[in-house]
DNA sequence: ATTATCTATAGATCTATAGATAATGC
DNA sequence: ATTATCTATAGATCTATAGATAATGC
């Protein structure tokens, strides 16, 4: 008689997503079956249609349960003072969080973002629910400071005007990270970029501060990558 | 007894092809039957092992393809003058490419270049292998000629140095339009810009002009966006 | 005579369910 | 007594092959 885990619904719940998210992530949805993930979490695949209807259903609760979770960073942003030196630091952090994640922390194996990049991306190959669905609830906190932002740092004479839309400026840097971030998702990067991750943030960050319209010398004013570099290090990990 | 129509094997093979691209690109190599491609092809599933050993040797060849063709640029790439107008108007041709691509022309149907960008995403959630070899085939050629433009745009005096090599600022150019091209994948795009597809490229055209280092003047003298969209639509057909 | 093509089917999976059994809470 | 869990299996597909047949080229 080997020992017996028996949970509660709730717990074994849990415990199939969490053995799920990161095959579904992956394989893809067509690409995983309920054998592999009854594997992982340890359980018949029986036991998986007594807590969900079906693979939909479970790979539905998985989306659903990324999406629903408040940021942890919201109260933060409430916080920030509209500045040239806010946006300079959120152009920075932005890059960070979507293009160098949290791949390097501890908590890696359990901390789910270290799936959303896959996950996303696979919706936006169907129809771009979850893609949809997790922006709203993750980028949408951000808009309004993002815009204020912009017109402190025109007020106080640091930007041009680029003809670029203020919040269409945060998804071009939004879009130039995700980018990096598919790049980075296979073994070998898909483009030899001839730097490191580090450097290619770096030389991101400035290409897109630049494309916001700041002026030359509000970057070199306001930009400190090496003190970036270290919040970032920090927050997410070494490495 | 219904017409028949035997092909040679070669015309077969290319039939197959024909038929399997579309169901692979937009289902995944998982997501798509050697049923669904039979009947597509309006042959039976076992011709379909006639004239290739597998699935995956099918997928491979249909990769292969979209590779080793050359690109039908590449002369007209090495006439280009290097200087500021080149650079300008290869920003906002490499953005219309991957971004827009040749979505509404006529050849729709049938032309491989509709498929590629899932086929490439698709990749980089696996091991990358077709991305890096697209990329290597149809972005090696430019490569050159983009830092030369770079460097007569510094000599001319129409480009400060950002502080970004200036052959990753093509790479970030690419990739923001990469982006963008993702979020239209779905029926619905996942981000509401506020904007009209056209509207965002010319947008995106000035983020990625002032990111290279352009000084302001040398964009608005150079940028003819309304010329370019007449260029492009003339290409790629009507909007 | 050769080559293209089909029908039929084997063998392997894959999702999902029926029905039985073992652990837990009262 | 209730709830979690398992074994066994049905039924549907899916990839791939064996062997037969029909069209073509000489």
């Amino acid at each position: 008689m080997t020992k017996q885990t028996r949970l509660s619904a709730e717990q074994r719940r849990n415990s199939i997503i969490a053995a799920a998210l990161p095959l579904f992530s992956y394989q893809g949805f067509n690409g995983t079956t309920t054998k592999q993930i009854a594997e992982k979490a340890g359980v018949s695949e029986a036991l998986l249609y007594r807590h969900f209807p079906s693979k939909e259903h479970l790979f539905s609760e998985i989306q659903g349960g990324l999406c629903d979770q408040t940021h942890r960073f919201s109260e933060i942003i409430q916080s920030l003072e509209p500045s040239t030196s806010t946006l300079v630091n959120s152009v920075h952090f932005l890059l960070s969080v979507v293009f160098i994640g949290e791949q390097d922390a501890q908590l890696a194996e359990t901390d789910p973002h270290l799936y959303i990049p896959r996950l996303i991306t696979q919706s936006l190959l169907e129809d771009g629910t979850f893609a949809r669905t997790f922006w709203d609830t993750h980028i949408e906190l951000w808009t309004e400071k993002w815009e204020a932002c912009v017109h402190a740092s025109v007020a106080a004479g640091d930007m041009v005007d680029p003809g670029v839309d203020p919040v269409l400026r945060w998804w071009f840097t939004h879009h130039l990270a995700m980018s990096l971030r598919l790049v980075h998702l296979p073994p070998k990067p898909a483009v030899d970029y001839g730097f490191e991750r580090a450097e290619i943030l770096d030389q991101a960050a400035r290409f897109s501060l630049r494309g916001f319209g700041l002026k030359d010398e509000a970057i070199k004013a306001h930009y400190n990558p090496a003190m970036l570099r270290f919040f970032t290090e920090t927050l997410f990990g070494s490495a």
